[in-house]
DNA sequence: TGTACATCAGTGAACGCGCGTTCACTGATGTAC
DNA sequence: TGTACATCAGTGAACGCGCGTTCACTGATGTAC
């Protein structure tokens, strides 16, 4: 029974506002990684609105689960070029991105799953370029390629399924003694870079 | 509307039987990655059983759901260890059983799903030894071992964790552009095995 | 040999609940004349 | 300046459906005497 205090109604032409909650609501909702399947009216009733009123800005649960994704990809994008920004080595930059793509995976585990851990519906002929997440990706390719190794995409593809099982698996098997995460990262993609030709 | 064949009653003494037609059921369902959430009365169904029959054999359908995942985790751990005989070299035999591993994910996505990508309801004081999938990941640590890795336990660390992502983001994006299977799994466990001081 | 009883392997109706979706409605705020 | 009307930002009742769970029940097969 979580319901949002009371709405007051939006002014005129600032109706768009209530899209906004909405995204909100579902995302709080879809933040614990055990919650049940999110439901329009539970949604609704997170965001303190008839259940009714989701229609007005989204025709179902799918492009609300999209919109919340795309959120969470924007954020996740900045927070790389935050963690980019303060580093100036090209190595030591990747290795910084790489980690803090693992910690906003475990910190914020729900939205991950979201995120990457089933197909988002997306219509089946967008462009790879469009693909949510592609922006996340493309920030690791670059980095790695600033970073000198020679085949940037395909290392890119390698780590980010390294990091991707590093995550995923922290989540589906809390219990198991895994070694510390900085660790991990450092040393796999320490492995995985460059065929680690002894740069390391 | 999935209804199996009209069922006659198990004879005197072998209750059980059913029990194992609805893990059956219950798997079938499951196979689809996309199918929605399991439900009693829809594995009772697909059964072709009273909804009521399945509390004859299982609590809920979380206690249904882990039986599923025991019986794949068992079907796993068989097919490495046919991979296994079948393959002399134990560097190619590690090889062999980590294509293995992702080929089965690939083809099982959806029973991969269950195991591997949430939390499975397991008693919260179970030891390690006896968590589910145990004996997948010590038949890795073995492999490793033999093929000569220094740290057996910290690379099968790494490398399930690669082949996790592997699988998963494959389920998960299957438009991506993926390289070949066989050709990642070669490259990422290459460098992943004892540090690759130069032994590829 | 017969027969009463116990057990086993399920069934079927009924309940209350939350869900997605429809439809007509409301009431405040702006706009035309 | 007044007033009719349009638009905007939602609401509330109602529907049919599938779900988990309960409860008493059925009918075949074995067992005791």
């Amino acid at each position: 029974m979580e319901m949002a205090t009371a709405r007051q109604r939006n002014p005129r032409g600032q109706g768009d506002r209530l899209r906004d909650d909405i995204i909100e609501a579902a995302s709080r909702l879809l933040a614990d990684p055990d919650a049940p399947p999110l439901s329009l009216r539970g949604v609704a009733r997170a965001a303190g609105v008839a259940a009714t009123s989701v229609y007005l800005h989204f025709a179902d649960i799918d492009s609300l689960v999209l919109a919340v994704a795309d959120r969470h990809f924007s954020e996740l994008a900045k927070l790389l070029d935050d963690v980019a920004d303060e580093t100036a080595a090209p190595r030591d930059r990747m290795l910084a991105g790489c980690l803090a793509y693992c910690e906003f995976g475990l910190k914020q585990q729900g939205h991950y799953k979201i995120m990457f851990e089933n197909p988002l519906p997306v219509p089946p002929d967008t462009p790879q370029e469009q693909a949510p997440g592609w922006s996340v990706f493309k920030r690791l390719v670059d980095a790695i390629a600033e970073a000198g190794d020679r085949d940037a995409p395909g290392t890119a593809e390698l780590i980010w399924q390294q990091l991707h099982g590093i995550v995923s698996l922290r989540i589906s098997r809390p219990r198991f003694p895994w070694k510390p995460l900085a660790e991990t990262v450092a040393d796999a993609v320490g492995h995985l870079l460059d065929g680690n030709r002894g740069l390391k």
